[in-house]
DNA sequence: AGATGAACATGATGTTCATCA
DNA sequence: TGATGAACATCATGTTCATCT
């Protein structure tokens, strides 16, 4: 059996369309503001998402099926359209979850591995 | 302040090189045995690094000065020479570990929060 | 400035090949 | 086959640029 990809950490790509997957879930946002969200929330990790990392996430998640976006005006007085996500398939939206957890358990279970290896 | 770098995950190779001078602290091992030796205590975790890997994180902690090597002839009878290390640096050595430490953490954290954020 | 996106550049890592005992 | 290493290829991701309101 080939290997193919990188067996170590997940992904930022899939890390982000975890989150994305779940802020669509609670509410309406867009591109711009889930960054700035997102930026926000992992501060205090010293993880600071890049802009691009969020678009090409949403984009493959329209690729993968699993959202559809469309056009709307922003809230406010500029007439300004941003791009707002919702589910096009939920069913494969948490299928997609489920496997990201199993993911984020082996991950910490690596981590958390090497710290008892390597620290006392 | 410019960026540079990714500040999601710890990188393979660190992780790698965390590993090797642990070990390089407690047996005397070299490159393909130690391949050998982290494949199987993986195995469980689904990870599985790549041959190439283990030696470009050698070869990174003889550029940084850390570990020195010289090359021993195989115990047994075939008499194949391998390349074993020590520190050159035990200081340094000391110090990235330190680092890596606070690496580790700091990525368990950031996974533990999106279990925290993304399941129930 | 806020927002979206594409194009480009680089870095990390996997795959393949060469060599030697 | 065990062992080391380099060369090559690719993918993930960061940086820059274009466009529009």
């Amino acid at each position: 059996m080939a290997q193919g990809k990188s067996t170590f950490m997940l992904r930022q790509r899939a890390f982000i369309k975890l989150y994305l997957i779940t802020m669509t879930e609670q509410k309406r946002l867009y591109g711009f503001k889930i960054w700035e969200t997102l930026e926000e929330e992992f501060k205090e990790f010293g993880y600071k998402p890049q802009r691009s990392e969020i678009y090409k996430s949403l984009h493959e998640l329209l690729d993968d099926g699993i959202l559809k976006s469309h056009n709307v005006e922003k809230e406010g007085t500029k007439r300004q359209e941003v791009v707002v996500y919702q589910f096009k398939n939920h069913d494969e939206a948490k299928a997609y979850k489920k496997l990201l957890k199993a993911e984020l358990d082996r991950c910490v279970g690596l981590l958390q591995k090497a710290l008892k290896d390597n620290y006392i």
